[in-house]
Formats: structure tokens, sequence, C-alpha cells
DNA sequence: ATTTATTGTGTACATTCGTACACTAAGTGT
DNA sequence: ACACTTAGTGTACGAATGTACACAATAAAT
């Protein structure tokens, strides 16, 4: 962490490690180009994420081990996003009586502004390699706590338990998900089609809210 | 369709189509059978599925021209197992009062029944090729649409318009759909996790339907 | 200044792939 | 009975892949 470089003010020259995580970053890059391309990661090879990314394939190895490993980084980079999506959306403030179609529309941006990420996220999901697919639900676990948590800070459904909250969270979270490869999947420049979809979509996630407002945790079952 | 053959008779020895049919069919289960040796079909060749069919390669092409056309009969193969599903569905009656519990350990084990088919359905719906994707999209936009129309029939929801009861339908395929590869990748035998995941699926459907039932359409938006 | 460690290159090889072409065997229509 | 059609085989070839090994260049440590 703690940069002991007596050269550290020199930024013509690049020291090595910057040197490593820029061309690391670059297949990083390069993988998710290819994906952009219609490829699926699943079918990546390393000579293929190498040369897209204007290296030999060797020099693949002394950044990962395999696909896998890249894809774990991958996941990562999918999870800060979320985060940052959540932190934004916190910002925006709760009170608007619309607040939910104000949500859609930021996801709506978000997802296409993070294309790649969300492609590689939706096909990744529930295909490819089970290690990739775990690391993937991890990040949407997560995803989903901090949702749960915010709504119980914010004081909404205030009465219902912290399991409840959590499981209103992952209904919201599997339909935005769900969302995601429908908007990418769009012809481009096709209003009426998006915003069909994205006014059906405000309806689910409000018929959602709707249902957890009126729900009742059982208080004792027996 | 009229078999016109004189010997059609003699079940010993299988017409010529017939034999076909059965290869042809032997090449499907192949492919399934190497997806559910945790393989994506994405990444399935021809080799491949003609060598676990046990025939030679070249045989391939005598029933398909590539891997995508292939697919699509897997695709085909699901829809009709989800018709399958909704017509069983339709006649365990509705009258019951957590008929969303039985329904979902129906659903449950249809799963597991037909956990080829779930595996291939869950890792193409949004992956793999555009052509595919398409292809489940469709069959899931069938299944949701008849849904609907089986509420309508039912009575259920009178109130609400049919368009929002396939927005409402589309919502609960969504939340069935995201739940399969979450019971398909649950490690066998472990009764506390596959209750507790199910416990939550039930209740997330729960709060759909509450939702459903007090939604009320925008009468008019002007 | 010299040694060491590390990033990236070049070459090489066995394996797998898709597919083309010629062929065989056997069911089908005449 | 005979010619035709077709499901499946066998061989072959160019292209691509993963990875091993030796090497070069240069930053970092001594």
């Amino acid at each position: 962490m703690t940069k002991s470089t007596t050269t550290a003010d020199r930024k013509d020259k690049l020291t090595r490690t910057e040197r490593k995580d820029l061309t690391r970053n670059s297949l990083l890059q390069a993988a998710l180009a290819l994906i952009g391309e219609g490829r699926s990661f699943t079918s990546l090879g390393i000579r293929e994420i190498a040369r897209e990314a204007g290296m030999v394939p060797n020099a693949f190895y002394r950044h990962f081990r395999n696909t896998d490993e890249l894809g774990l980084e991958l996941v990562e980079e999918m999870g800060i996003t979320l985060r940052r999506l959540l932190r934004e959306a916190r910002q925006t403030g709760v009170t608007e009586v619309d607040i939910v179609r104000r949500s859609v529309t930021v996801y709506h941006q978000y997802v296409l502004e993070n294309r790649l990420l969300f492609l590689f996220v939706s096909s990744e999901r529930s295909g490819g390699s089970r290690i990739l697919r775990m690391a993937i639900r991890n990040e949407v676990a997560h995803f989903t706590n901090e949702m749960a948590q915010d709504f119980r800070h914010l004081g909404i459904y205030k009465d219902l338990s912290t399991a409840s909250l959590q499981m209103v969270s992952g209904l919201i979270v599997t339909t935005m998900l769900a969302a995601a490869p429908e908007i990418l999947d769009l012809p481009p420049e096709q209003p009426m089609l998006e915003a069909e979809m994205m006014e059906n979509f405000v309806k689910q996630l409000q018929v959602v809210l709707l249902g957890a407002s009126s729900w009742k945790d059982k208080p004792r079952p027996q």
C-alpha cells in the first residue's frame, strides 16, 4: 500500500507495479470489449483476450492463472459498480411521490452506462463456471442486504422484520436484474418499445412495493 | 404425417425416419447430458456432442446445421415442458388457502425433474447466442400469456385489466425463473438450506400476489 | 555497479475443433 | 428387382487453442 519509493514524484516514468496494473487492466478491458462484441465470457480464451489486449498469449499468465480468475476480478468491479448505484440512489432522496419511476430511470441509465459489465453479469450469473456464479451471487446478496439496510435506515416499511425486508429486497433485486438483459437486448433507438418496457418495469416494482407495504409478518406461527 | 407404408405394423424393424428421429434425439440428449456435467451449452462443440452421442462428428450435420439449431430444438422442448407445468397446475385447483405454497412445491419438484432443461434455459436465457436468447424469450412470453389467461379464466383478479394481468404474470414468471438456478445449484441433501430457500420463495410470491390484489389500474390518466 | 526479480516476447507442440469429400450400407419408391 | 436416396463412417486438413520453456529487457534491491 505505502509507496516508499523516493521517485514517487516522477510521473513520467511509471513504476513497475503501476505498469503491471495498467496492462492487467487492459486485459480486463479486452475481455469486456469482446463481450461487447457479442461473445460470451465463458467461451473466451486466453489467447483471444491477450490478442485483443495487444499482447502475446503467454503474457496473460503474468496476471491471471486462467480466465476464471480474470472473471472474478470483473465480478469485483461489478460489486463496486452496484454499490455506487445504491449510494447514488440514496442521495436522490426518497420523499418523492413517484420515487419508483425515478429509480427506474436512474437504473436504466446505469445499465446503459455500464453496458459491458451488466452484459457480463447477466450471462454469467447462471451459466458459465460455478466459481463465477457463486461469486456473482455473493455480490448480489451483499447488494440485497445493503438495500434492506437502506430501507431500514430510511424508515420505510417500519413494521417489517429484518428478514422480511431482505426478502422484499431480494424480490426487487431479482426484478431489477431480470430487466437488465432486456434493456441491453433492445434494438437501439426504439423509443416506443423502450418506453413500454420501462413502464412495465415501473409497474412491476410498484406491485412489489404495494405488496410489501401491506405485508404482515406472521407474529408467531404457534 | 400419414404413414402410407404397408409395413407399418412391423414394429421390429423401424422405418428410416423413425431411426433418424431416434439418433436425432440422442444428439439432443447428449447435449443435455454434457450440460448436466457442468458444461455450458454455448461452449459445446459439434464434435463433442456427436462423441457423447456415440457417433462420428460428421453425422451431426445430417440433423442440424450447427449447434444453435440444436439449441432451438431444446428451447422448443422447454416450451412444451412449461406448458405441461401450467396444465398440471391448472388441474391442481385454485381454491386452496395456501395455493402458493403448493404451487411452489410443484414447481420445485418440476425443476428437479427437468433439471437439465432448466439448466440449459437458465444459462442461455441471457448469454450465449442472440438467436437462442430470443427464442427462449419467446417461449417465456408465451408462458406468461398463458398464465395471465389462466388468471382471467379462473376469475382471480377480476378487476385487473388484461395488460395488468400480464404485467403481474411477468413478475411471477421472472421470480420463478430466477429461483430455478438457485434450486439447481443447491448442494444436494441440504434440507435446511432448501427449506429456507423455498420459504423465501413462497413469501416473495405472496408479496407479489398481495400487491396484485390491491393494485388499482389507473382508470384514466387524464 | 552489479546482481536479482519480474514483465513481456518468441518458438514450439500436442490437442481439439469445424468442415469438406469420398464412401458404405440399407431403407424406399418405382 | 432395381435404381435412388439418405443416415452414418473414415480420412484429411487448416486453423485455433492451452501451455511449457527459453529468452530479453528493465526496474528494484544490494
